[in-house]
DNA sequence: TCTGGGGTCCTAGGACCC
DNA sequence: TCTGGGGTCCTAGGACCC
């Protein structure tokens, strides 16, 4: 039987959801009606555009730019910051609105939906469904999203993009070939900027183009990717909507430096704040790491990683600082300007799926862990700040600033 | 006063084993 | 004198997404 899938994509989200925070609060302007960006913070170097609005957009205002370039295309444009917390908020009550149609529903991202309605709709009711969530959504949370209806994810994702804003499209089997092959390749999901050039050299300019193009030879040049690109230029998506809950595969904390670094000290001292946080998160989730993973991007934009597997999985701290910090010393030559330091735990698996280890019952560990654990209290109540191992207690003001937005 | 941070998945190449 | 192969595991790096 044929899937019906909604994806529900909200407009200009970060920004839309601080336009309607603001007006909740006391605010007249509506800040969606100004050219206006959501940006991140120019003096801690994360200065790019996260969300625009439409008459920004109207500038040639464009996610992932920098706020100086922003700003050299609109003189007087109005900058926000946002707040992750807030969106969280925003996110959720969408989430429940859309639970009251079906429980099917994918977290694609925090702006993101997919709703898997099969077991509920008829072909001719999924639109109407459509746009009643459409009208409901605006209605009740007071922001806007577009409406993708089609018969996979991939369709109902693409047809969500197609004009914008508050919109409902549909794209069917029989719609694939006038709504979507006359697009450019780059509007293809899963085609990015390292792509297009590559198949603009094959003479492939549009969606269409490459579903036309032979599939083998798509195959040979790109591997899967190849593959999956061309069903994709084609309609063909098979995979479900995941509406279940699922663990995270991997758990990063990664921060750009208020300025480069040379010094080894100083960036072990970073990595510590880094590690509490990360660890914190996968002790939250009742989680064991089995691989560390350290990158560091220069000021010349360089990037390196190392990583390295553990002798057995664990939620340690300190097993897990000392790994990365081993990492760090073997990445990091004299000299070195460092712009960017992360960690990145892997390969996780859940606390009870681990064997009952028989040698990881020492005392140590036991004590350990018990630290652990009331760092982790201590840390939720109080912030980030108030309590830290040794490492930490010559900490100066690049810690404070990793720590500062922890809680 | 240019270029975020959080993820997932894939690939190439080396080590090692049979 | 050319110099097996397949498989697995591991690491580094990179593509893509929001």
């Amino acid at each position: 039987m044929e899937r019906q899938i909604l994806h529900v994509d909200v407009n200009n989200a970060f920004l839309s959801w601080l336009a309607v925070y603001k007006l909740q609060n006391g605010e007249e302007i509506d800040i969606r009606e100004q050219v206006s960006v959501i940006g991140g913070d120019e003096t801690k170097r994360s200065g790019i555009v996260l969300a625009k609005s439409t008459k920004a957009k109207q500038f040639g205002i464009i996610t992932g730019e920098t706020l100086y370039s922003a700003r050299q295309k609109c003189k007087n444009l109005q900058v926000y910051h946002g707040n992750f917390k807030i969106y969280k908020e925003y996110s959720n009550k969408l989430y429940n609105l859309l639970l009251q149609y079906t429980d099917k529903i994918e977290r694609f991202s925090i702006d993101e939906c997919f709703l898997d309605m099969t077991d509920y709709l008829m072909k001719d009711t999924l639109l109407n469904k459509a746009k009643e969530i459409n009208a409901k959504v605006k209605k009740e949370l007071g922001f806007t999203v577009n409406v993708g209806v089609a018969n996979n994810k991939l369709l109902a994702k693409m047809a969500s993009d197609f004009t914008k804003p508050d919109k409902v499209h549909t794209l069917f089997k029989e719609e694939i070939q006038t709504k979507m092959w006359k697009l450019p390749i780059s509007e293809l999901f899963m085609i990015g900027k390292k792509t297009v050039p590559k198949l603009y050299n094959m003479k492939i300019k549009t969606i269409g183009d490459l579903a036309n193009y032979d599939k083998q030879i798509l195959v040979k040049k790109f591997g899967k990717h190849g593959k999956l690109m061309w069903e994709y230029a084609n309609g063909i998506d098979n995979s479900e909507v995941k509406y279940l809950e699922e663990k995270p595969k991997s758990i990063g904390n990664s921060i750009t430096l208020p300025m480069d670094i040379n010094d080894i000290q100083q960036l072990e001292e970073v990595l510590l704040a880094l590690t509490q946080q990360v660890t914190n998160r996968l002790r939250k989730q009742e989680l064991l790491a089995n691989v560390i993973n350290v990158q560091l991007r220069t000021k010349n934009f360089e990037n390196f990683s190392h990583q390295a597997k553990l002798d057995s999985p664990t939620s340690s701290t300190k097993e897990i600082l000392n790994k990365a910090k081993f990492l760090l010393n073997e990445m990091y030559e004299e000299g070195m300007f460092i712009r960017l330091i992360g960690i990145k735990i892997d390969n996780l698996i859940s606390r009870n799926e681990m064997q009952i280890s028989l040698f990881d019952n020492t005392e140590n560990s036991k004590k350990q862990e018990k630290l652990d654990k009331t760092m982790d209290l201590i840390n939720e109540k109080y912030g980030y700040n108030f309590i830290t191992r040794a490492g930490t207690l010559n900490s100066d003001k690049i810690v404070r600033i990793v720590n500062k937005d922890a809680k």
